[in-house]
DNA sequence: GTAACCAATTTTGGCGCCAATTTCTATACC
DNA sequence: GGTATAGAAATTGGCGCCAAAATTGGTTAC
């Protein structure tokens, strides 16, 4: 757990601000499993950062459910209950749909070439990839599709519920055809956009949507301590 | 720490958390006018807290996006531009007509009597109360209301997102003629449950919604000190 | 008389230390 | 041999102090 820093963004901000970002990022990409105790040593040493500042940031992250703060004993990763991921993909689904007409009414033709590109990226990846890699890709497409939504508010809120829900790499894409499943629907949402048929769209959104509500049936029984 | 959870109320720390809630119930309230500095010091001695309480709610507050934080200088009552105050009311406009179908749903007998003693209070406060009273009861009446609802998750977001709109009771009811507006709508919205009709209760949301928009022509252009 | 500059006070924010609590471990007892 | 208990180690969390930065107020130069 010594240092794997890899190139993080060079955004010159806050540190407290960035460290909870970065702890987030971990989150969600299941470097810290869920359950997990998170001590505040170990995260001093991993992310190089000053006591108070981790512990700032672990407030941040309390206050938007990543993790749980139980008094005197510590903080340790939010583990979702089915009830509490299932009203989130549906909070996800009606803003989402919501977003759908701006979304089709604001994309110029660089905003879909952009979004070609990125889908192309994630299905390149399925081969060439790791399950990482998709993650990673898979926000970036979601990133720049929602932020041709005119409603910033609306895009900030559904960012920050993306990351409740059982996001973890691993526990998204269970099977190669889900992922291939994904990937085909991004290429129609684009083509959605690109008709200019909002409501197309608002479809596509909500099959992309409640896929993931298929994979996740079982409960990860994970409990792993903080070393 | 499996099955340790406790029954968990919307509200995480004990200490803190209050005293975060406490400030932003008084920033609605319109305690601090907007655009005011916030003195850590006054905030000490006003909420006879400790220096890192107060440190840590103006964080919680600065999340939440309450309050904005200039390093070095200091917090200061956010100022909600036109632009933001209207997506703020946009995305309850989705969420909360969303939300009529499980309310009407859910809704029993005993809910719409409550739900009709708090009608009435509020607009019994018209005549004998003052404008914080009938902005208490405004936001009793809508509790009870959104409690209704199936989604915790969505229901959060709402309380979370009121909190954000221009909403000090004095610049929210301009006029007499407004508030007994709301009043009525508040009945009639009573009505539509107790009917079991989810798209009138759905139209009469968005009309209660719509109708502060109006509103908000002004924007103060105070910059109040911090004493 | 006005404007700029400098000193003094105020305020924010970071840092380390220590107490309270919990968890781990070893020993004794049943 | 297993369990309870007491002591030890580790972890969290609170508190106060002090430095850096900003605001204020006063003074001086033009």
């Amino acid at each position: 757990m010594r240092g794997h820093l890899r190139p993080m963004s060079v955004k010159a901000d806050s540190a407290t601000g960035n460290l909870a970002d970065r702890m987030a990022r971990d989150i969600q990409a299941g470097v810290f499993a869920p359950g997990m105790w998170l001590k505040q040593i170990d995260l001093e040493t991993r992310y190089e950062a000053k006591r108070m500042e981790v512990r700032r940031a672990l407030d941040q992250l309390a206050l938007k459910r990543l993790v749980r703060h139980v008094p005197n004993r510590g903080y340790h990763v939010h583990v979702p209950d089915d009830r509490q991921a299932e009203e989130v993909r549906e909070v996800r689904l009606i803003l989402e749909t919501a977003a759908a007409g701006s979304i089709v009414a604001n994309a110029t033709a660089a905003d879909i070439a952009a979004l070609r590109v990125l889908a192309q990226r994630f299905a390149d990846l399925i081969l060439e990839g790791t399950l990482l890699d998709l993650y990673e890709a898979n926000i970036a497409f979601h990133a720049k599709l929602l932020a041709l939504g005119s409603n910033r508010e609306l895009i900030n809120i559904l960012w920050e519920l993306r990351g409740r829900g059982p996001s973890a790499p691993v526990t998204q894409w269970k099977t190669r055809a889900r992922i291939e499943q994904s990937s085909r629907e991004h290429f129609r949402m684009v083509e959605a956009i690109a008709a200019g048929d909002a409501a197309g769209l608002r479809l596509l959104t909500a099959d992309h949507i409640l896929q993931t509500a298929l994979q996740t049936e079982e409960r990860p029984p994970a409990q792993g301590d903080g070393a």
